[in-house]
DNA sequence: TTGAAAGCGTTACCAC
DNA sequence: GTGGTAACGCTTTCAA
């Protein structure tokens, strides 16, 4: 059958060139209600012939609902470019995946948080279902507001006690643990954590690593490297803190892999070898992890898998359900650069 | 100001509260049209204290505009995961970063074509201004046959004589000489094609390769090792070329960056050294062919760029020009691994 | 099984 | 400067 691309705009059209109402249209092509099965052939095969693409927007707003998630990213201040980040970019095409896979949309929004509004004003716009965040960035208070009074949200990031806001994430502390203890069983005595010490994600994967330096009796041998977490400035920072050291580690925890690629362009830099002279871990579990040379040893979040949970207790909030967060048990994957 | 979250659905429940009609309240919030200066900032503070924000899926139905881009990844039959792909990611990536800048909200959807309408079932949802589809896949005909009824469509891909879609993408056949002449100043006498070659973006960077090596008088060296695009696709292809090959090349230019991981790796695998043994360039330029080791010599499309300039084109084309689409001038990246 | 009509929450035109 | 009101295109009662 050709299809002929005269401009048909709405419903209203095919009814009067079928002959009926456009409340018979409407029930013939969504498949509610009771319809003739002969006028319903006739209307389904009007609308293809002329190429008719049902309005969503006007759906939507008649009924309320959207078939659409909102995914927000915030931004902190000082990392502007964070939208092309490796995390944020995985974890986008797994929370992608996982929708499309339920016949949602995906609404992308970088956002820069001025005010207490910046979720509420994706939220409340009528545009989407539910809203997924990103990170905690530096709006851990914001969101807990925000989940006071809005339901179906989903955060990426750390739990605290009494938090309000649902949130998946990994056992950032166990993960800071598992990382440390294998550098450890690698013959490693001067371990180091690079990264972010600080914030709910970034301060449990440090204090994790703390931990277990204390118990190997190896306190006096942590060094920190307090970096920023973006990867270029990472890289500097590393860079500086390693020429200013009295104490080359053999052993670095990274807070994230894109810090610990960071710290291995930085040791490759000044002529270290990785692992032979440091061998180093990232957490996160990205898949460039993979690709690197040496390949990342790291702390495997299991993005893919968190990002469905997400989609899945998003769906239950957006059901009614009161749906708690989860956390995700981390993996350690050992690969070439330990 | 507090701000008291009884639920203010719409304008007329701020209307009925500050007396006045929803069309004021509607100049007022969003500063069309002239109103009492003392009456907009009345209601502008009742808005705020209530918490309101306007149902922008009402409003786009009203304005028939939604600011909004629809931003579409078409997945061939055999590649079923690709939206994790680091290409598409970046590309996204890019977008996104770019259509914040104005101010537009991105819509992604993961695509597979089964008919004809997979562009136009969005494009005339009501939900997007404009379309863009990032690479031609196996659609090539497809978008033909779209472009010529819907205007605000940019492609990312190749350009064909008489092509009707709006692309934007790089000049693939000279991108294509320049990586093979870059191998063979290296020195290499014994070159290789890997990935696909075929199709608008890989024929002509195939194409380039062939004219070089034929006009330096290595037509008999050349070597084509023909794999998917995808990576673990392409590392095994490789694997078992590499293996049965007669002649083991000594400069590899590979169809996209994507495929020269898996070269690379293969290439490892079978205990051969880049660029010792082997010389490998990319192609595309990702971000995270710089995280490599050694970081890959590739050719730059500069898709940060290219993804500004399919915003701008598109914007053009919303607004109604014909805009035409625009070749980017590939940039060789020299870097270590050849 | 079908049709008439009332919304969904805005914006924009036309009076006043 | 402001208010009434008709769209925007759809879904969904309620009657017939």
């Amino acid at each position: 059958m050709t299809t002929d691309y005269t401009k048909v705009r709405n419903l209203k059209e095919i009814a009067e060139l079928a002959g009926v109402s456009t409340a018979t249209v409407s029930r013939a092509l969504t498949g509610t209600g009771r319809v003739n099965d002969e006028t319903r052939a006739r209307i389904a095969a009007l609308a293809q012939k002329l190429g008719y693409h049902p309005n969503i927007v006007a759906r939507n707003l008649r009924k309320q609902k959207t078939s659409t998630v909102g995914v927000l990213v915030p931004l902190g201040h000082e990392d502007i470019q964070h939208l092309s980040d490796p995390f944020f970019n995985a974890m986008t095409g797994f929370l992608a995946d996982a929708l499309a896979e339920l016949g949602y949309d995906l609404l992308l929004s970088r956002v820069i948080p001025r005010d207490e509004l910046w979720v509420e004003r994706l939220a409340n716009s009528g545009r989407v279902d539910g809203v997924l965040v990103i990170g905690q960035s530096n709006q851990f208070g914001a969101l807990e507001a925000i989940a006071r009074r809005y339901r179906p949200l989903v955060v990426w990031g750390g739990h605290y006690p009494g938090q309000i806001h649902c949130a998946v994430g990994s056992q950032n502390r166990k993960g800071g643990r598992m990382a440390a203890r294998h550098l450890i069983e690698r013959g490693c005595r001067r371990i180091a954590f690079a990264g972010p010490t600080e914030g709910p994600e970034f301060g449990e994967r440090f204090a994790g690593v703390c931990e277990v330096v204390a118990e190997a009796g190896l306190g006096d041998g942590l060094i920190r490297l307090p970096t920023h977490f973006e990867l270029n400035a990472a890289y500097s920072d590393i860079l500086d803190l390693l020429r200013a050291t009295p104490l080359m580690p053999d052993g670095i925890v990274a807070g994230a892999d894109v810090s610990a690629i960071g710290v291995i362009r930085a040791l490759g830099a000044l002529g270290y070898r990785v692992p032979d002279d440091v061998r180093v871990v990232g957490y996160d579990g990205l898949p460039i992890g993979e690709l690197l040379t040496p390949p990342l040893t790291t702390v495997d979040q299991q993005l893919r898998h968190g990002a469905g949970l997400m989609v899945d207790l998003l769906m239950r909030r957006i059901a009614g359900e009161d749906a708690p967060g989860i956390l995700i048990d981390p993996v350690l994957i050992v690969r070439g650069s330990t």
